[in-house]
DNA sequence: CTTGACCTTATAGTTAGTGTAAGGTTTAGA
DNA sequence: TCTAAACCTTACACTAACTATAAGGTCAAG
């Protein structure tokens, strides 16, 4: 398969999957004569786990961690859960973060008359020098 | 004042400060005989700004906008209104974003035993093909 | 035979800084 | 007075995860 099918495929853009090969994230599929590159199943289902790792929030080296874990026969699932894990408590933290942000922005909101006139609260919160 | 001094004051590191003058974010303090950056009120003041601005979630380019709203006297309350207003939206949009990808790891985590096999339904879900 | 849709590489740009190198200046202490 | 620490300066490279662009080779259809 060329890379243009295999991006259709997997929803991945093409240079996207020549990136991810050029970080060594993947297997380099074989070349044709004419230099193309010709995807077996192997490589496809390579870029399908990045797709849905990446889709699950995965950083490439989470992906890479997981990609390890999925080829070694011998790994412990424990492995995979903590990383898992891991990876939803940082998302927690990340949410915490995004809501505190809202509250002070819906906050500062409901001072600004958002009219004609310049006076404006949030401006002035900004521009303040305190903490 | 050095930049030493502002940065301590304001929170912001020097390479930050210098940083965001390097992409004229600021307006350039003048320079000692020396070559050391003198700041004045003004150019405190504008670090400040920022240094909130950037705390509230707002990225460079809408700093540029706000910053320039700040220094307009006939500036109309409303277009600040609208600019935080569509910073709310995109917060909002990002946490739904991150709730549901806890919703699926979490989900994926209760299949996976999380002990000393190699089952592990989290890799295999990675590894399917399907959407 | 040509046009358009592929494919290739290399390079630079994106965000918002941080790290490092290599050097000049100032200040405090011995 | 010397020197070492703590400042300051610039320039360049690096980070994450791609995306855009340029410049060119290949292939299939009409």
């Amino acid at each position: 398969m060329n890379i243009g099918a295999v991006a259709k495929q997997t929803g991945l853009n093409a240079k996207t999957i020549r990136y991810y090969e050029s970080i060594e994230l993947v297997d380099s599929p074989p070349r044709r004569e004419n230099g193309y590159r010709e995807y077996s199943e192997h490589n496809v289902q390579q870029l399908w786990f990045l797709r849905h790792a990446r889709q699950f929030g995965f950083s490439i080296d989470e992906c890479r961690e997981l990609l390890s874990l999925w080829a070694d026969p011998n790994r412990r699932s424990v492995e995979v859960h903590s990383l898992v894990t891991g990876k939803v408590k940082h998302i927690e933290k990340h949410i915490r973060e995004l809501r505190q942000m809202k509250k002070v922005l819906t906050g500062l909101l409901d001072e600004c008359p958002g009219d004609e006139s310049p006076n404006c609260s949030i401006i002035a919160k900004l521009a303040s020098e305190l903490e």
